[in-house]
DNA sequence: TTGCACAATGGTAACGTTAACATTTGGTCG
DNA sequence: CGACCAAATGTTAACGTTACCATTGTGCAA
């Protein structure tokens, strides 16, 4: 029985087409200075032989492995699957493909990230960062190897994109303005979270620069139940007419928490959530929220990598806006 | 100032050292014929150069990437990020990296998304089957790449895995009945989904083992609205006592829909969903439903490429069941 | 002293591909 | 008709790594 063939090589088919190896490889190109004919041949000797290119050849001779990598410390996470989508859709449209790794966050720095991607075959790496890793002061990334960070922190050596949490919080806070509200009070997440903070910061800098000055918080946890706590403490409080939480889970608990305490949404109070994350799960509400375009942030930073090829390009940062959609939870009190 | 060095290699690390390319070879790879004082000295020219081995020529090397691909025709999708998980964490135990590729569904063939990952450095593949590829029953893996699919169909060619849907039902089902229940009511989903349809059929079945012939469903399409309905169309039904839907948010959406209908949840009507999805979404019910083990779907897959590294290992089918989360929304009518 | 085993290291070739240059062929123009 | 050109194809070498085999040196038994 035939003995399984290590790999078929442009040798193999050069010789059953009768041409050289340089003309196999050509024709693989669908280089303009081989004959049609010629090509034909050569195409059928790969047809029969079931030739495929070697990626390590190719690499190797190129110097180039048309991949970026993306270390993820946590793959589970808001988001993470839209971003891939990006990361997958821009690969694809430079004929890049994605390698992934999960990094082990112990230590949570940059630093093993960019050690665990050296020894694999990527020209570039993308780091989401979930945290303040201990070294993002320090880091330098490897050289010749282009690295992208997902944080809306900014780094002198490495791009940046994320979503803009900030103005996320500044679109919320104007639209309730906008609706006539006076003040907007604000639920919040715990204060390790890097975005929910900078949602914090947008809400309360919002305020002010409409001259308001911003009510005591309510911290949660990123739960409904937090935001069932905050809904039950916030409908005792006459001057609320307008909540702003930091996600969708903690705006629906709200919602459940107002309702227990007899107030009605959007009657008596207005709610509105960030992260678009409640989908098809609630059935009676259309919640006012914030979706972010993950999908555009995974493109950018694959674009930039892959986009730059040989031409190093410079170092950027990037936030991208999300859209506030609208639901059936804020009330227009004009 | 320093011209950019293209890369540095072994040979770059040996004139340093003054050693033989060989020796630095063995010094990465740590082989005990290699005097520990020549090691030292050739690991110090490593970090003087910033020596990193070059993916490519050891691939071309070795003939193996240590990468397995995974193919998606669709990235976003329930369970997805699990998945990853799980390929991720078996990947890492082997010393393997992943590999993502979004494969175009058009035409939504295995043939596609093999062909896709023929050119790259992987050395199997698994592909994650959200429908009926058009070439299921023709298709073959291409020669010495290992395929495997996530489906809960069988191939003759292909490892399967995937979570045992038929399973899931069951266990619901009995739950309910050994609870005191005297049927259970079922929310079905649209037909066109492979996996639930095994759902319906686990429901169907099991009350049938029971000696229980199985009432009318209701169509759902796997959003809360429907379920919502369904909820208020059976809440007028006296013999319904339980409800299993097929998937959590038509099961809250069926408990809000009951309850708008008069009816109070567990204590008239009792319900169960399926994918634990609701997590902290929802402020104050713990739905009963099954949680699936997607990482352990994706470890399995990728186990079984990279576990079997030279040794080609056969064809095996795998079902992985679920577990059964007792949540408040049943009651215990014994 | 010779012979031999063993430890440490070096030299060479090959993995598959393709850039750069070399060669052949057929045709055109002065 | 020879010089020259372009199109088509071939030859060579190199990318970085490591398996295989060869070589050198050292200690020990015969």
């Amino acid at each position: 029985m035939a003995a399984v063939k290590k790999s078929v090589s442009v040798k193999d088919v050069a010789r059953l087409a009768g041409v050289s190896e340089q003309t196999v490889s050509r024709t693989v190109h669908d280089s303009p200075s081989v004959r049609p004919e010629t090509k034909e041949r050569v195409r059928a000797a790969m047809r029969e032989l079931g030739y495929r290119p070697n990626f390590a050849g190719r690499s190797l001779r190129r110097g180039k492995f048309k991949t970026v990598g993306v270390a993820m410390f946590n793959i589970t996470g808001t988001g993470n699957l839209d971003r891939m989508e990006g990361f997958a859709a821009a690969a694809d449209k430079h004929g890049y493909a994605i390698t992934l790794t999960k990094v082990d966050g112990h230590p949570y720095t940059l630093e093993s990230a960019s050690s665990r991607m050296s020894a694999l075959p990527v020209d570039g790496m993308v780091v989401i960062m979930n945290r303040m890793p201990a070294d993002f002061g320090t880091f330098e990334p490897l050289p010749g190897m282009q690295t992208v960070l997902v944080t809306m922190l900014e780094h002198p050596l490495c791009s940046t994109v994320d979503n803009d949490q900030f103005d996320c919080s500044r679109q919320v806070v104007e639209y309730l303005l906008g609706r006539g509200h006076k003040t907007v009070h604000f639920i919040s997440c715990p204060e390790r979270s890097l975005s929910g903070m900078r949602r914090e910061e947008g809400w309360r800098e919002t305020l002010r620069a409409h001259g308001i000055e911003p009510p005591r918080l309510v911290r949660g946890d990123w739960t409904a139940q937090s935001g069932y706590a905050a809904g039950q403490a916030l409908a005792d409080d006459p001057t609320c007419t307008a909540i702003y939480a930091s996600n969708d889970a903690m705006a629906y608990g709200c919602i459940c928490g107002l309702e227990s305490r007899g107030k009605h949404v959007p009657e008596d109070v207005s709610v509105a959530g960030v992260d678009d994350s409640l989908g098809d799960i609630v059935p009676d509400r259309r919640l006012t929220t914030v979706r972010f375009d993950n999908k555009r942030v995974g493109m950018w930073a694959v674009d930039k990598i892959a986009g730059a090829d040989g031409g190093a390009s410079g170092v950027e940062h990037m936030l991208i806006p999300g859209v506030l959609v609208e639901g059936d939870t804020v009330r227009d009190l004009r």
